[in-house]
DNA sequence: GACATGATTGGAACAACGTTCCAATCAATA
DNA sequence: TATTGATTGGAACGTTGTTCCAATCATGTC
């Protein structure tokens, strides 16, 4: 009887599931740098030859690690009475889970060509469609909504990598913010009077906010061309 | 008599604007990779603990080689007839700039709180102010363009990290299109119709236009709400 | 004009990383 | 049971950013 189903070995079978899993529980609890192939050996009690039997490289498991999260945002269903509806809710899941995994934003913006970019541009795509814009305007379309949406994306993980600790996200965010609008409050007046007038509203405002504003400016502009 | 003017100690003495030169020339010959303490040390005739005395650390460097990079950008005046105008201008020097140097856009898009960025944002902004946007609103207005032009430089330098020949950059980086295309338009039909249909025009599309029609869609959104 | 002092240099040394290599082990087949 | 190929674990390699330190230079003082 040949039986296909693979028997574990010691524990559990390695499989790169497993692996990828492992991964973005390091990737969670210790960002970014955190993510090495001694920790994820030491993580799954085996060497790092066995991890790079199941993936090519660190770039291929931190593609498919990225992968896993951003299916799971597009899996949940989003409702909406119209295309707009749709991609504001869509686009704040995105926000969501780049917030809860700003490493996610990082890989995202880092290879813009993985698949887990081409599922997020073909969920906004569709919608684009939806909306009724013209099939030659579409591609710049989705496409600039794509670029607001990962260059957002790029700059909440270079913020989570200031502050790998997760303990008072929110409270060392606001600290590193006033720091910021510390010195830029400290520039030359002339050269900069409209930063300096940012820096006043920096540390207090709302980053999902600002997001859906964003957002919003792109729909509000692609209803004009269309 | 106290001289001020420090003598040259060898042939020039080391210094931070030199050692800057230096770096980007060395990035803009053979990308991203290439700078190394080591390869600079080498093209310097020095070694690394030299440069170190004159640069904190390699982020230091990069970021006042973005910034030397970024300062002579905004350095060119714009002129336009119009705030949506001079933005436009404004934009399209960022995007020939980014393009000619790659790793700028990764640095910018790697760490968006350097002074690079605030010298571009502080120019985007006070054309959004000179729109005539309320006061509230200029704040999401100035940083969806400045998110939506990060978004796409870092997509440029993640596209340039590809192939850092500089040879034949058009070529290949048509072939680098088409391969991705190839691959799009094998996906499930019922569940990539988008990405597929987009597939036909992703190898002859043209990024500067590509980029300028997000500005245009941003800038009409801008005028919508003022 | 020697000397002391602090700024500056150059290169060796260190720790950490991604990756490669390979002998050892396991599960399934002959 | 012997053999084969898939899979494992960990040592080893080359490269990186960074640190360290002895040597060197320019300059102000006696």
């Amino acid at each position: 009887m040949t039986n296909r189903i693979r028997t574990e070995r010691r524990r559990e079978a390695l499989s790169k599931t497993r692996i990828v899993e492992a991964a973005i529980e390091l990737l969670d609890r210790a960002g970014e740098d955190a993510l090495t192939f001694r920790a994820l050996a030491a993580h799954l009690a085996t060497g790092s030859g066995a991890i790079y039997w199941h993936v090519a490289d660190k770039n291929d498991l931190l593609a498919a690690a990225a992968d896993h999260i951003i299916a799971g945002v597009m899996a949940d269903a989003v409702r909406g009475s119209s295309p707009q509806d749709v991609i504001r809710t869509m686009a704040l899941g995105f926000f969501d889970t780049i917030h809860a995994h700003p490493w996610v934003g990082g890989q995202l913006s880092r290879s813009p060509w993985q698949y887990a970019v081409v599922r997020m541009l073909e969920g906004v795509g569709r919608q684009v469609q939806a909306l009724g814009v013209p099939e030659h305007t579409q591609f710049n379309a989705a496409t600039a909504l794509m670029s607001f949406i990962l260059g957002l994306a790029g700059q909440y993980a270079a913020g989570a990598r200031h502050f790998p600790r997760d303990a008072d996200r929110t409270e060392t965010r606001k600290a590193f913010l006033g720091a910021v609008a510390a010195k830029w409050l400290q520039l030359d007046p002339a050269e900069h009077p409209f930063v300096r007038q940012v820096a006043k509203v920096l540390p207090e405002h709302d980053d999902r906010e600002q997001f859906l504003a964003g957002i919003d400016l792109i729909l509000a502009g692609i209803e004009r061309i269309r």
